[in-house]
DNA sequence: TACAATGATTAGCT
DNA sequence: AGCTAATCATTGTA
């Protein structure tokens, strides 16, 4: 590129029209700018950070700022409050620097264009050579903006993982999954191993996860084994519980199917859960000795269920136990 | 603020 | 693949 004779204002822009744009990170080895620019543009649309048709083109900051983020499908209301304040703010920044940029170029491109129109009085400057400066300049500006949209991307992405990680902001079960939980956990304590259709409908009663399901029975079973005294009170509620409400528990799982014995009454190393009732329970809770004929299965569950890996032969004598899932 | 409860993650096992 | 056991990290509570 020919330096054109220029005032010494327009030797410092000039500097700035020579500066390598390869310094900006990533875009060269990801493909063409056009496909990066693409890129950044969707993503901080999924972000909520541009609107449609507005990506990049200048969308104002106040406007933005009450828009709601689009690309958080956990932004369900106070729990994400502090995530959707600071997206707010980058996106503030992001317009309000994308506006001083579009500015600037603006500003620049027509100053360089008066300036050259001045030049050609003393030199011949064709309207191409014009052009090809506007669209150096115009070059310029983009790949600033490009390395704004990318800051604002890479500031997004990781408020998202400070904010939203699920472990960090792990969250208690509503009362209605713990109850549905125990509920299952409690009538069928001589096999608490929901098989993968049990969990799913465990799942959707209790409006969580299937492996969230799974995580809580894993917890559950470990946690209940180590210090079976500590349940007491609880499986004795549950116990009542789904002794009343007997069909909704075992509608749910696969052991329930013997109608007259729900698999943990009689069979159970807790005899707690009998179908009989809190009397049964109290009797236990007073003892904490299995009923007699059960002493077998409670030092099975003592020493762990070893749920679906136990064998069927050591199921034997436990009739309700002997279910679909069992056998696996 | 200390501590208990609890959901999630991990390593190792079958 | 699904389990246990240990552990981490956060939330709830006295």
């Amino acid at each position: 590129m020919t330096k054109p004779m220029l005032s010494p204002f327009c030797d410092y822009f000039w500097f700035f029209l020579t500066l390598p744009v390869l310094s900006i990170r990533g875009i060269q080895e990801e493909g063409p700018p056009d496909d990066q620019l693409m890129r950044l543009d969707n993503m901080l649309l999924a972000e909520g950070v541009c609107r449609p048709g507005k990506q990049g083109r200048g969308a104002a900051a106040a406007a933005a700022s009450t828009a709601t983020p689009g690309g958080c499908p956990n932004d369900n209301g106070l729990e994400h409050s502090d995530y959707r304040a600071k997206l707010s703010q980058i996106r503030q920044i992001y317009h309000s620097e994308l506006e001083k940029y579009e500015q600037a170029c603006r500003e620049f491109t027509t100053h360089v264009t008066n300036l050259l129109r001045e030049q050609s009085r003393i030199r011949p400057i064709s309207p191409k050579e014009i052009e090809r400066m506007v669209g150096v300049i115009h070059g310029k500006f983009s790949s600033i903006q490009m390395q704004l949209k990318q800051s604002t991307c890479e500031a997004v992405m990781t408020l998202r993982s400070r904010l939203l990680d699920a472990r960090r902001k792990r969250q208690n079960f509503s009362k209605q999954a713990t109850e549905v939980l125990n509920e299952y956990f409690y009538s069928h304590l001589s096999n608490p191993y929901p098989s993968e259709e049990a969990k799913e409908e465990l799942a959707r009663k209790g409006g969580i996860t299937v492996s969230q399901v799974s995580n809580w029975f894993g917890n559950k079973r470990i946690r209940y084994k180590k210090n079976m005294g500590k349940f007491q009170e609880e499986a004795t509620i549950y116990t009542a519980k789904t002794a009343v409400d007997s069909p909704k528990v075992r509608g749910l799982g696969s052991q329930a199917s013997c109608p007259s014995m729900p698999s943990s009454s009689a069979s159970g190393p807790f005899p707690l859960t009998s179908s009989g009732g809190a009397l049964t329970a109290l009797q236990t809770l007073a003892s904490l000795r299995p009923a007699p004929g059960v002493g077998g299965l409670l030092s099975q569950a003592r020493g762990g269920w070893r749920g679906k890996r136990r064998s069927t032969a050591s199921l034997v004598g436990d009739p309700s136990s002997v279910t679909p899932d069992a056998s696996n």
